[in-house]
DNA sequence: GCGACAG
DNA sequence: ATCTTGTCGC
């Protein structure tokens, strides 16, 4: 056999899985991308997110209004993971999760944002964007982390903006969303299809209570979808 | 060749 | 993301 294991950085991908491929995928959707505003008096919101558990995602996709945050509906489900995590193939791990739960909501929400990237992608096309071209819907990617890009302003106090730019291009925006003071890293936010960045920026910036860095009806997506897991944690023996 | 790397 | 006890703070 082989000396020492290495740490294996590649996951291993099931068989039938052409890494190639889904980056071709990925160049293809990318042309679709468009970044301007096809929205028309937003009225609802949906956030989505996943939580993972070995082979399963745990998904949650809550919908709420923009004007007041009023929560109108709340949707969960268990899914059959097909992919490890692959940094710039997030959303072949994500969106199968998305795909059971967005036919379900009958409250039509007029803009997705989704717990992962728009533009900030190196192909420009984050989960977000890879949604919103899928489903045909207004969509805005938003991340606690970087994938790449650079930020250039200061973010000293709560509720400053800076560009994330790379190769030139400025793909979205940090914004400082929280409130407490000891709120360190700022949320990353980027158009994902059939918006702007400006508008992007504009609606995250209204769902932020201030209690979470992630707009609310994300972060109310988070939640559902941890308590899903949990709840499977104490059933499933 | 060496690191970095959304969730 | 997830593995994990206590702990600081509103």
């Amino acid at each position: 056999m082989s000396g020492p294991e290495l740490a294996r950085r590649v996951p291993t991908v099931p068989d039938h899985v052409d890494l190639d491929e889904l980056e071709a995928e990925q160049r293809e959707l990318a042309r679709k991308v468009r970044i301007e505003d096809d929205l028309d008096d937003p009225e609802t919101v949906a956030g989505f997110d996943v939580g993972y558990q070995g082979p399963r995602g745990f998904g949650a996709l809550v919908v709420a209004r923009l004007d007041d945050g009023t929560i109108l509906e709340t949707l969960e489900t268990v899914t059959e993971v097909p992919m490890p995590y692959i940094p710039g193939l997030l959303a072949f791990r994500e969106l199968p999760v998305l795909r059971e739960l967005w036919p379900e909501t009958t409250e039509d929400p007029d803009v997705l944002i989704v717990d992962g990237g728009g533009l900030i992608h190196p192909r420009r096309l984050g989960s977000a964007s890879h949604a919103g071209v899928e489903l045909d819907v207004p969509a805005i990617g938003v991340t606690k982390n970087l994938l790449l890009g650079e930020v250039h302003g200061s973010l000293a106090d709560q509720g400053d903006v800076a560009e994330i730019v790379d190769d030139g291009e400025r793909l979205g925006y940090a914004y400082r969303s929280c409130t407490r003071p000891n709120a360190k890293h700022p949320v990353y936010v980027s158009p994902g299809h059939r918006i702007t960045a400006e508008t992007s920026l504009e609606i995250v910036r209204g769902l932020c209570s201030g209690r979470s860095k992630l707009p609310d009806p994300v972060q109310a997506a988070h939640r559902a979808a941890a308590r899903l897991k949990r709840y499977h944690d104490q059933v499933d023996r």
